[in-house]
Formats: structure tokens, sequence, C-alpha cells
DNA sequence: GCGATAACCGGGGACTGTCTCCGTTTGGTG
DNA sequence: CACCAAACGGAGACAGTCCCCGGTTATCGC
């Protein structure tokens, strides 16, 4: 899937620059960070920025494969170092901190997650999917997660309870509440 | 709050026909509707919305006052005929099921629970607020609901949920599934 | 080294949308 | 029926997205 040819060096240059510019914009302005700003900023023109980057998808993506695959690294820490439910559910705190507090990334991780049947599973979504799979099956296996939930549903719940607590606050501070409302119910 | 001197009627005619082709237009192509163009369809300038509707919230909370409003009738009428518990779950459902399919609603909702720190409460959030806080307040006082929780929780977790079922199938099939699991907890 | 050429660059421009400003029109009142 | 405040409307400034194409340049075979 790589190149046949290797890219271009004014090529990579380019598409290098673009990526630390559009981390800092996405940051700095969120997922709507103007795109020719960004192509302005790296010191190229809006053509070279819309030939690497086809869509703001494609750019949003790229700009986090890092983060992401932090994210990843995380889950498999937590199934490490604690027990599955405990695991899971600190993992899914962190994907929600995560999701509220670095700007640009909840709509990747919302595009992630979307039904988008089949076709295009996003890079980042098979990254994360994974890693959610991974803590899902071990409390499955435990016993302390009901054995009807899919890893996708818990990541679309995750997104809908960052939201929420986006609205609370805007910071995730009911992050923790709002998780312990799924995981243990309504009733007293 | 009502103007001292009556609206003149060119402008109450301009008034209401704005508001109708608005409904359309959102339900048309959701809260992103453009605005010029409402102003076009309805045969006004631009400058002529604007000045009724300042900003587009205005102008989608003016354009949904009706369906809030039933919103709100309908918790009263499950309150009256199903005991506490699942008159609330099903208004619940109600609302999430409203948020997803009347297209533009969902951005309305959104800003009537978020934070916005006293000031800003909307009139379509008192409306909305009220019917949660009868329905809370009843399963409270039948024990079918844990006592720590705020009606404006539970409009942000609906939102929330809603979100989640829209990543799903953007059809809200799965929002009684996520619902009973908000109620039921994660736990086998 | 050195040309040929495919790959790449960049910015101008078409388009869509938002929102304001101000000269013009109009409804209602005395 | 004349006046004037209220309301109109649309041109235009601005911002963003995305494409196109003439010009440039890195790389490969020699």
């Amino acid at each position: 899937m790589t190149q046949v040819r290797p890219m271009r060096a004014d090529a990579r240059r380019n598409y290098e620059r673009l990526l630390e510019v559009a981390v800092e914009a996405f940051a700095e302005h969120g997922e709507n960070a103007s795109l020719d700003d960004i192509a302005k900023r790296a010191g190229v023109g809006s053509g070279t920025l819309y030939r690497h980057f086809p869509t703001r998808q494609a750019l949003l993506e790229a700009a986090f494969v890092d983060r992401l695959e932090g994210l990843a690294a995380k889950a498999d820490e937590f199934a490490a170092e604690l027990p599955p439910a405990a695991a899971l559910t600190e993992w899914l705190n962190e994907l929600c901190v995560a999701t509220i507090q670095v700007r640009g990334l909840k709509a990747l991780l919302g595009s992630a997650v979307t039904d988008g049947s089949s076709a295009t599973v996003t890079a980042c979504g098979v990254t994360v999917r994974g890693a959610a799979t991974r803590l899902v099956d071990a409390a499955k296996k435990e016993g302390t997660l009901r054995p009807d939930i899919e890893p996708i549903e818990l990541l679309r719940l995750a997104h809908g309870l960052a939201t929420a607590s986006e609205l609370a606050d805007g910071q995730g501070r009911e992050i923790r509440r709002y998780l312990s409302l799924l995981t243990e119910g309504l009733r007293p």
C-alpha cells in the first residue's frame, strides 16, 4: 500500500510540514480550523494541501494518528495492571476525556464509529476498535459485562457520554459520574 | 415583554412567512440550512430575516417552539397514564427519537441544555426542563430513580444517547436499547 | 554531470454562505 | 392625505472551500 515509487523529497517535506501545522491549528481552532489557513501557515498553496489530504477528514485523521495509537496503547496498559472491568471503565474514561479535551479529536472519533456500512472503515477506526475489543472481550470472559454488548456500541456510548459531559461544563468534569451511571444504572 | 406598539402589518406578515419557510428549510436541510436561502424563499431580503431573527439560534428556536411544546405535553400524558418510572423512560425515548428524526432539532435541544451559566436560558430550554423536572420528581418520590440525579443531567444524557444512536444507524433504531442500558447498567 | 519528463507546486478564481449597512418604500396616524 | 418612524431589500465586504492549470523541480537513465 506504500508508494511504488517513494515520495519525492519536496513532497514529503510539504506533507510533514502540513501535518505539523495541522496539529497546531486543530488544537487551536478545533475541527473547523480553516484549511486554506493551514496551507498558508505551512507555506504551501492550498492546492498542495488538497492534493495530500483530499478531505478535512483525511487531514484530521493523519494529524491524530499518534494520539489515537497512544490511546490504544493505554488500553493494553490498563489491561495489564487492572482487573478487566476496571480496565474497561478506566479506558473509557480516558477516551471520553480525550474526546472532550483534545480539540478536533471529537469529530474524528465520531466518524470513526459511525455506521459507514463496512466501506470506509478509517484507519483510526481500526485502531480504536481493536483496543476496545480486547478490553470488552476480557470483561465478558470475566463475567462483569453483559455478553450482548458490542465493542463498537460501547465506543458510541462513550462518544455520547462525552457529548453529554461537554454540554454540562465543556470540560469533562462530569465524565466519571456519567460513566458510573452507565455501568450501574439509574436505579437506586 | 410583548411589543409596546403592535407589529406593523407587513412586519408580521414577513415574520410569519419566514417562520413557515424556516420550518420547511430546516426539515429539508437540517440545522445548517442557508439563511439567505430561507429569506429568498420567503420573498424577503436577508436584512429582513436578520432583523427578525438576529441569530440562527433565534430562528431555530422560533421554528421549533410548537414541537417542543408538543413534547412537553406528551410528558404530562405519559405521567397521567403510566407509573412514574415508565413515564420517564417512555418520555426520554420520545425525546431521543425527536432529537434524531426531526432535522435541526438536535442543535436546538443541545444548546437548550448546555451549561450557559444561568444567563441565556432560552425559552425552549425552560419548556423542556420543566417537563423533565415533573417526571423526575415523580420517579424519585416513587423511589425508582436515584435521588442524586438532576433533571438537566438526564436531558444531557438523553442528548448523548441520541448522539450515540445516531452514530449507529442514523435513524434511532438503537435508542430503546441504549436507554435500557442506561437504566439498568452494564452489568449482567 | 546532464537533459527529459513525470511529479509536484501554488495561487488565482468560482462558488457558497454570513451578516451589515444604508437608501428606499410603506403602513398607520393625526 | 401627508408625514415619519418603522420596516424593507439587496448590494457588498468578508470568509471559507475546493479545483484547475501554467510553471517549476526532483529524479532517473544515460
